[in-house]
DNA sequence: AATATTCTTGAATACATATTCAAGAAAGGA
DNA sequence: TCCTTTCTTGAATATGTATTCAAGAATATT
């Protein structure tokens, strides 16, 4: 036996980045085995074709994302902080303007949904547990009264991920702080007032 | 002299909702002589090449949106009663499930923003004339006392686009008025809320 | 050390795609 | 009616791309 050499992490870290700054059409075999630093055959042994690295890909996006929000909001601080911190970091990245720190997500399901069944399936799934796991942190946040007892987690966490997707793309147009600040804190304001 | 036999305007539409089908990358010159009925010879002679029609085919868009939200406001009712609307078209659009109706802006900009910076700088443009369409209809609500005379048109035409970009959004993974129609009825009712 | 197994290499293949261009067709003016 | 001009046609070209595969290299096992 012998093991394959290459780090799979790094390598999907590094696809992943290609992909989020030239999307899917655009990026070639090339592209890929340049950043990834493998072999077409390589590839093609590990990932079976250009859309299985990209799905190992997303899953990586996915994988990284969820432990970045899981740091972010495991702490004794107030559910609202962390909100707040979190937004700022959104705002953080869109002010970058740095492709690689846009959503992998979104935009894959704006280029491909509409063509790829099984793209659209994936994204769609993992937005949505993104999508529940903000719904989990409003849940405490009731627990904790900071938010009315009435409040409805769903849809608070609806109207924040509404509101993300909005403000990245705002981010897109017009990257400055005079301009995203002030959004993200009226979002803010506007969840926890009823 | 001779006179060229197509309709532009119809040439345009028809290029317009294949972009907006398959994204710039995907949609090939196959694809948009089926879709115009044009030569490749014609459409070269007519537009240069692919990404020429493709600038058109996104001024038509833009030509085509803004007449159409001429007339959603240009009437005697309240500037209020008409967002209200022109969110529920916004809502419908999103219900429809019809690549067709979503926002050839955005979608071009998502795609190709980081790597062509001329079709950066058209949707840019284009949406931020958006933005200045609503900052008046903002403006006009101040006027006639809808809200309070301190409001920021600017920053309500703003944070409403941003609501747009997000419903939009939203729409792509959930497409029931369940879910879209209560996130447009916050949005409004935060708007105009301070 | 020898051998079997698995991984790596990268040139070759097959296909798709944007663009060109020269010949043909239609329209207007003399 | 004839001729010039302009538009149309669509096959040909040149380029780019995803994928394959057979030979070579590295590892583990006997």
């Amino acid at each position: 036996m012998r093991h394959a050499e290459f780090d799979k992490q790094k390598v999907l870290r590094a696809a992943m980045c290609t992909f989020m700054v030239n999307g899917y059409a655009k990026t070639s075999m090339q592209d890929l085995t340049k950043a990834t630093g493998l072999h077409p055959g390589s590839i093609y042994c590990a990932f079976d074709n250009k859309k299985g690295l990209f799905i190992a890909a997303i899953e990586q996006y996915q994988l990284d994302r969820t432990q970045q929000m899981q740091q972010l909001f495991t702490n004794e601080r107030s559910a609202l902080d962390n909100l707040r911190d979190y937004l700022g970091l959104i705002v953080q990245e869109g002010l970058s303007c740095d492709a690689t720190q846009s959503c992998l997500l979104t935009k894959s399901l704006s280029e491909m949904g509409e063509q790829d069944d099984q793209i659209k399936q994936i994204t769609c799934e993992f937005l949505q547990s993104w999508h529940q796991a903000l719904s989990q942190i409003f849940e405490r946040a009731k627990q904790q009264q900071l938010i009315p007892q009435q409040s409805d987690s769903q849809f608070l966490a609806q109207y924040l991920v509404m509101g993300i997707y909005g403000l990245r793309t705002v981010a897109t147009t017009q990257p400055c702080i005079e301009v995203l600040q002030p959004l993200a804190d009226k979002l803010l304001r506007d969840l926890i007032s009823g």
